[in-house]
DNA sequence: CTCCATACTTACACAACTGTCGGTACATGC
DNA sequence: GCATGTACCGACAGTTGTGTAAGTATGGAG
């Protein structure tokens, strides 16, 4: 049973900002986060709200998350299978720094598009 | 001549905090943009200050922060040569979550020691 | 008896990321 | 002359990440 994944160990030597890259920095895992942030989904519908994420991937993303100790999954044993994801007080905790790239990444979205359509013309 | 990478373009289309994440996800990154918010910084300098990154990554990490304007680089005209790392305004306005990271990732590196210790024990 | 729905998993392949090693340029000190 | 120091760059290899496609289980609908 693993309780934390290896690279999250690795980065306790270098430095809390690494702790927390390894831990959230995958694609898609901040974007999962603050989905969950707003209540529980299902797999197919964060599949659906995330964007144009593989099953595959999705499926190892929540289990990393779960691995780390942020999300919480719950299997209810029915058919269709039924299965829901929701934050654990960990990834509740996350919600300042979501809040914080949330607000960085807007800015730096707008410098990249006006910087996109400038080397469009 | 790149104005910005083509991954954070690409984040643009799914979320805010996709496009933070393609920015300052890679390895290292915001360890450098840590450092970088108390001065100026020489490449051996950081070098030395982040850890136990090699040469050819931390010099294409600061390329990739530079291209996508969060880093200045000043090369002086010297030999041995001499070159100086600084953020942008952009760069600058990363404090913000760098501290939120900081704070959040010290709370997991706690529950990873005491998690680690267990699994030891 | 076949199809459908859900939440996956595995196999496979390709791309991205990262480290190691060796090399470059050249003024200065020994 | 030869080594030294700085800030890299390029080729190569290994690891990690990600997508596609296909398969699994099972009860209910038709």
């Amino acid at each position: 049973m693993e309780v934390m994944r290896a690279s999250v160990i690795n980065a306790l030597e270098v430095c809390p900002v690494e702790v927390a890259i390894s831990a959230v920095g995958g694609a898609w895992k901040l974007t999962i986060v603050k989905h969950l942030l707003a209540g529980t989904f299902r797999f197919g519908e964060l599949r659906r709200a995330v964007g144009p994420v593989s099953e595959r991937t999705l499926a190892r993303q929540l289990r990393e998350l779960e691995t780390d100790g942020l999300v919480h999954r719950e299997v209810y044993a029915e058919v269709p299978p039924r299965v829901e994801y929701s934050l654990t007080e960990l990834g509740a905790s996350l919600r300042e720094v979501v809040a914080a790239m949330d607000a960085w990444g807007a800015v730096l979205s707008r410098e990249a598009e006006t910087a996109w359509q400038v080397r469009q013309a």
